[in-house]
DNA sequence: CTTGCAGTCATACGTTCGTATGATTCTACC
DNA sequence: GGTAGAATCATACGAACGTATGACTGCAAG
């Protein structure tokens, strides 16, 4: 029940490491198919082949084995968010930075998480963690996001001078509810309106979001400009 | 057991029918903030003041308790959205309608559901109901929503020419994740910036994100017609 | 007053849940 | 090659789940 933390290294460490894997893979497609409530770890850990008691030993708990799912998506995901933020910044040369490429770079570290042509569970699982009822999940979600989303809100609000940060806020949320819904309903999504519409070709999906969500900004930012000037017209810029 | 669809009539059905909306109103939300297998019977029967067995008295199942939940809400959104729709079409007398309008007449039913200020339950188990793994759902949704969303494709085919039915069905989903993503993660949204961002007016809220859509629509009619005349700039449509 | 039921209630059944426990297996190291 | 300890395993526990059952209650009609 201890010495969890002590490595002796060697192929003892190897053979736990895979089973750990293994459940943070089933627990990770599982969460985001089922929900947290609704994924057993009896489901989980025969998904992925491992004991029942593989979790409570592994992780602690359920909560323990949910947040070392999303913990370890989050590190490679915000480094390459700021890696490409970076270089958008390098190819604005000082001058405000796209609204295109700020976009790329906050959803396209996400895509890259798909395996095998379909959407990651891992998405499914991000987009599920705004509504799962559990209490410590928000302060997690601020402790792991915060930061890169400050910073993605930093670039926008260059990108799109005149814009309040509040107001800045509120079309972050919408741009993030453009990427989520087709990627969380997923699959699913051509079943609920009778059309067949797979998400077979990732990067023209990608596109289409990205070219959808900086014309909703900029609309954002056209209205708040006539806003102020009440009905003038287009604000200069 | 039986007989539960003959009424006699008078203070019988009354009182039958008092704890079946109390069911529905707690199961509402309930289901929307739990989801669907974190919501027990149990809670719901005990915030609606009912029995357990009540639940299975009046809608069979919990499955049966949710249909119903659903049900409930969707004749008045899709009446008042089409007639909203038809209010648009009036106005644009014989034209392409306006995009916003139609955007409007969208979402305006469903913010209309709103109870004391704050956001109704039923949008945030709307926004659930995507990605809930209840194998019936899709087609349910299909059947109830089916009709009605195929008739806002048609109008936004229409303010939007140029676009595929293909690339509009694509458009409409983003345009359902702008709506559905603040609505559905919902009062706790700030929590998870570690910002304070209430969801107070909600009026403005509602104008947000007509506005972002509208934008985003526009930015994929502009390109799918710059696409098609490979950079020849904006198509004259 | 009595009879018929829609509706309510307490209660119980079988299942499945998350977690805990103790024995057992496997592997690295002396 | 024997031993410590990391890891796995079968198993059990109490709680909570959805559902079913039968007695009970209250009201309307005969």
């Amino acid at each position: 029940m201890t010495a969890r933390t002590r490595l002796p290294g060697g192929a003892a460490e190897t053979r736990g490491r895979a089973t750990r894997t293994a459940l943070l893979d089933a627990a990770e497609q599982l969460f985001a198919e089922r929900g947290y409530a609704g994924a057993s770890l009896r489901a989980i850990t025969e998904a992925a082949a491992a004991n029942l008691g593989a979790v409570n030993y592994h992780f602690g708990s359920k909560e323990g084995l949910l947040w070392a799912v999303i913990s370890r998506r989050v590190s490679p995901v915000n480094r390459e968010r700021l890696r490409l933020l970076a270089e958008c910044r390098r190819a604005a040369d000082g001058g405000p930075p796209d609204v295109e490429a700020v976009l790329r770079a906050f959803v396209t570290p996400v895509f890259a998480l798909r395996a095998g042509g379909g959407v990651n569970s891992f998405v499914r699982l991000a987009g599920r963690m705004y509504s799962e009822p559990l209490p410590q999940l928000p302060k997690l979600h601020a402790r792991l996001f915060g930061e890169v989303t400050g910073l993605f809100l930093d670039a926008l609000s260059e990108a799109l001078p005149g814009l309040s940060r509040k107001e800045l806020w509120w079309q972050l949320q919408l741009v993030i509810g453009t990427f989520l819904h087709p990627l969380l309903a997923g699959p699913r999504l051509a079943e609920f309106t009778e059309r067949m519409c797979l998400l077979d070709d990732m990067d023209a999906v990608a596109d289409r979001m990205i070219r959808f969500a900086a014309g909703g900004l900029r609309a954002a930012q056209a209205r708040e400009g006539a806003g102020r000037a009440r009905g003038d017209g287009v604000r200069k810029r």
